[in-house]
DNA sequence: ATTCATCTACGAATTATTTCGTACAAAAAT
DNA sequence: ATTTTTGTACGAAATAATTCGTAGATGAAT
């Protein structure tokens, strides 16, 4: 199996990646707290899913102690690559280009994010010459 | 409803969506014989996709003529915001720069395509001065 | 030692999404 | 005029995703 097939989350499992990949390390009693922030999520839903989650590989499990720990098994790069690759080609016809540009144009962004932006684009002019 | 609900395409319903805006209005067969270019599917299949859709108010339909004619109810550009948007929370904690830099650093992106988002950098600056 | 809280496992109900068969109307081809 | 092709409508099966209840184990608190 592909690296790409096994890195297709769904929307719920998203957002348990999402706690997992920002709070690091963590079990299922932390990550539905979290989730309860947001929306009332029973503590049993969300154990499933993670078991779910962990079969399709996209946790690891630490079964050591009473309570285990789960680990987003890819990196947050990894899957922000995949998602951002699946939305550049169903709505943006593959151009990163017109992405960036709908991204910038939406979204109040500081100067200083524009600045890291500039200086990114310079090294990467760069690298090309 | 909010305008937010209504955008809400599923995965089949959004490969649909990119045709349209692509081609403009078209009727089912038209539809279907640009999926099947990409995937088998079933005519009745896609007919049935198509409806739904517009009950959702997803797509419009002109019933005049025996085959119908379908329009994307929404600009290409309003979906895309929504999709982008969305990527943007669940995956880049919100950060349109970082979602920026990792299109940019994923990419194989144009001169002349830095060169246009490098301008529209400049002109958001201008803007805020 | 008994009770209470907390955990996993797991089946199953619920809901959403996708696929397709069948019925029937209208137009085109023979 | 019949047959064939092409279309819509719609129910329902198949599949995928989400939610939750119940059972049983283990540790903590009384």
């Amino acid at each position: 199996m592909s690296k790409k097939e096994q890195l297709k989350p769904t929307e719920s499992e998203l957002d348990i990646l999402q706690i997992l990949w920002e709070a690091g390390p963590n079990t299922v009693r932390f990550v539905n707290d979290k989730l309860n922030e947001k929306k009332e999520t029973g503590y049993t839903t969300t154990l499933k899913l993670m078991q779910i989650m962990t079969e399709k590989k996209l946790l690891k499990r630490e079964e050591d102690a009473r309570s285990h720990v789960y680990t987003a098994a890819w990196k947050k790069e990894d899957s922000q690559k995949q998602l951002l690759d699946r939305v550049m080609e169903t709505a943006f016809g593959g151009s990163a280009a017109e992405l960036v540009l709908h991204a910038l144009g939406n979204s109040k962004t500081t100067k200083e994010e524009l600045q890291q932006i500039k200086a990114f684009i310079k090294q990467m002019e760069g690298g090309k010459k």
